[in-house]
DNA sequence: TCCCGTATATCCGGCACCGAGTATAGGGGT
DNA sequence: ACCCCTATACTCGGTGCCGGATATACGGGA
């Protein structure tokens, strides 16, 4: 069976491996120490479940096992040649190829039309506010980083973060105006049926 | 144990059945017809993992139980009115709270320094053709539901969604001329690191 | 020296989810 | 009268994921 690329935490893990070799815990340290896990979602359960299938698959292998004290084993883990291939191939379709997300903003209002336009206002207001508050955490963040030398391609990420959030909180704007003042198609029915 | 909102699909069978009752095969067609699953993933496992879910919590009730001839019995569902509420409150939450979705593309832009960077400009054009072709795919379709009859209101989930491509587009369309002309921040030690 | 909070490192049981499988009914063609 | 294809309606086994439990080491204060 071919190896599925469905959890993204495999993939930091592809990553981590070729630049050294690490135990599983490591890897998690050093995800935290870099905000990886702010755009790869770490859960330290799926991690070990994930090495196991990397390690089945024989992506990565077992290069030592290390044993210090009491303390329960250390499995130093390296990625092999085939484990290098399989990153630079799921990199390239996670890059080119747009996936379905479904993200659950859209599923949410896609249904605005079951509560009354007045609640809908208020909620979209404050989505609009939340947003706005990641983009200025955001551009603080950004600011830090670009302090302390790194360069713009090692936070690539987060501009185009940037990028769509900006654009979520122009389109809430439109929405929440066309909802206050009514011209958003439509209206009169959505009204008519709340109350 | 209180209700965990982890699938939009329970959403959808809430919304569903806030119109009528109805089994659910129903549910499924209903979606379908709606054009619903482009915006809820839709799966005929999990529905019916999700509507027993949904009943154990007594959020829907099984109304009746037909059976025609020797076909397999058909449960109908109603929703409560704990159902009700759940809806609602699901709905506003969704709406108002921007949720972490770790979208896949951001985990591949993170990584993209591994690979060269004449290949990461080939692979990002590819997703901007991708791009475009959605978005005049959906600008196809808004016109057919406009011409339809049916009011912004109606379709008020693929507005947004066209407004994030546009973004996204925009983004692309600009990381793609900043690698060509090096222009990147840190494209130097990029290409370096590349031969 | 003892204690306790934190860091280290992994394991495990339960459950949601998925995709493929199953079985009958209905309808149209020959 | 027979066949086959599609639509109907659900079922089930496997698996990946998650959160919390487990167990030891270490360092610092009383």
């Amino acid at each position: 069976m071919t190896f599925k690329r469905t959890n993204p935490l495999a993939l930091a893990v592809l990553a981590l491996l070729s630049e050294r070799p690490m135990h599983p815990y490591e890897m998690a340290q050093t995800m935290r120490e870099r905000h990886q896990e702010e755009v790869i979602k770490l859960n330290y359960g799926s991690l070990y479940t994930v090495v196991d299938s990397l390690h089945k698959h024989e992506l990565i292998t077992a290069s030592a096992v290390q044993k210090a004290g009491n303390r329960p084993e250390r499995t130093v883990y390296s990625v092999t040649e085939a484990g290098t291939a399989e990153l630079h191939d799921w990199l390239r379709e996670l890059i080119a190829v747009p996936a379905r997300e479904y993200p659950r903003f859209e599923a949410g209002i896609s249904l605005v039309g079951l509560l009354p336009p007045e609640d809908a206002l208020t909620l979209v207001r404050q989505r609009e506010a939340a947003v706005a508050e990641q983009l200025t955490a955001l551009a603080v963040l950004l600011e830090r980083l670009a302090g302390m030398g790194l360069p713009q391609l090692a936070w690539i990420e987060l501009d185009y973060r940037m990028a769509m959030l900006r654009a979520e909180r122009a389109w809430l704007s439109w929405f929440a105006a066309a909802t206050a003042d009514g011209t958003v198609g439509g209206h009169d029915s959505w009204e008519e049926r709340h109350r």
